[in-house]
DNA sequence: CTTAACTGCGTAGACCATACGCAGAACTAG
DNA sequence: CTAGTTCTGCGTATGGTCTACGCAGTTAAG
């Protein structure tokens, strides 16, 4: 039987009523040899250790001493796995921050703790999102987020434009650093190797004529010298909070 | 015989040299039935129509009238070919925009631009980067960007931070759109129908005292009204300028 | 005790990338 | 003209993926 639709609205995709603890456990039956959750821990701790890449069933199945298929009692799809496994890297939000006129250290507070969240579990920028985030992780880090510009004047729908761009900054960071490690680590040669080599590589096919501003860059030196870790982040953070600032003053002012 | 490294330098790689055309002919041996170009064209056509997904090796060689194993005389591995696929989206850079103190407006042009490249081909960021940009596309738009930035007074690794930042958020922003559209395909729905029903999802699932923030956004309607597809692109593009802006004018002024 | 519902899981099908080696084509050297 | 070289195309095989299906055994209700 599908699940009811009654006035409440519309069902709870199954996953999500997973999510959130809604499973009803079966009378009949017997004892259920693995759980939901130790299925999700094992696949999240694989992930940490191995890589996204080294997720599959079978695999997962194998930590945990069963078989393959049995793991399809608590999951529909793979893809359901996933969802769970993201959430889990999401559980423990930041907490809101210091309320008041902070806003910005608040925001910058929260970008950091994802930032540190997504370099545990780097992973989790490479799973597709499957619908708007509708499990208690996701949420509570968008509820601690919002509290940030609660006094800020800006619209509701101002708010949640400000959390897109800001998540979407720190994962689009996760994401590259993640995929850079990937290719480093594949390729058997350590970032500090690659860049100069990098340099060399641009400098040979980047024709001076055809790339003049380019050319400035390598002439600059800027490939050379391998930035901080937290470098890049730091200045993309703080353009992108001035950004905000700009727009609150804007409404404050007006 | 390995490709040298005299006093040039490290060699290229040869996905590299084939991206710049940098390929001799072979003198013996038949005539190739098949060419690079050819090859990387049916895949482009083929992820445009199908997405990333349904470019597999045997795929692309039937779209081609060959057989699997014959495309790997072209290709060293299928992550080459997607490298080729990638340089062939980054065809036709956007061009120099207006130089002079309009560095605004070129930057804004050229983000535009790259969206545009994105949506035609929404499955380039779904191909894990293989390591800094060295094929001629890429570089191209990474030329004409920079140019935008000439008489701003940033010194050229900010210059180099501002394109990371600009492209990074174009990327995000299309990855986000091509994933939604993919979950929207996938579940038969359209956007116009998930909105309100997420909206529902939402409000039934945070409890009010948990989620007072998230819970303001709700009843302020701001998920109810979906926006028209370039609003939120346009808001983090404001935000994101603005806050070079203010990072030009700190230099400017100083 | 019967029966229903559930768990675990073995098998099999349909894909995937790619290592290896063979057959034949095109050119060069003699 | 012939032999040798070197390339192209591709058939086969290996080991991996997800998951549909159905069977066997366990638990509890009636």
């Amino acid at each position: 039987m599908e699940p009811t639709d009654d006035e409440t609205g519309p069902a709870l995709p199954p996953v999500v009523a997973a999510a959130w603890g809604l499973r009803e456990r079966a009378p009949k039956g017997p004892r259920p040899g693995l759980t939901l959750p130790s299925i999700v821990a094992a696949a999240v701790a694989l992930a940490d250790a191995e890589g996204l890449a080294a997720v599959s069933m079978s695999r997962v199945a194998k930590e945990l001493g069963a078989a393959t298929m049995a793991l399809y009692r608590y999951v529909n799809a793979k893809d359901e796995l996933l969802t769970l496994m993201v959430d889990e890297a999401y559980a423990e939000p930041p907490g809101p921050g210091g309320t008041g006129p902070h806003w910005r250290a608040g925001l910058a507070r929260w970008a950091w703790a994802e930032r540190a969240a997504l370099q545990r579990h780097p992973w989790v920028v490479r799973v597709p999102i499957s619908g708007p985030p509708l499990t208690p992780g996701q949420l509570s880090w968008l509820e601690d987020g919002l509290r940030c510009l609660a006094g800020t004047g800006l619209g509701e729908s101002e708010k949640m434009s400000v959390m897109l761009l800001l998540t979407g900054y720190v994962r689009n960071d996760a994401l590259l650093t993640a995929q850079i490690q990937e290719a480093s680590a594949a390729s058997g040669r350590r970032m500090d190797e690659i860049m100069p080599e990098y340099r060399q590589l641009v400098a040979r096919v980047a024709d001076p004529a055809r790339f003049p501003a380019l050319r400035e860059v390598i002439d600059a030196g800027v490939l050379d010298q391998e930035d901080g870790p937290d470098d890049e982040f730091v200045f993309g953070l703080d353009r992108l909070l001035d950004g905000v600032e700009a727009l609150i003053r804007g409404r404050t002012t007006a």
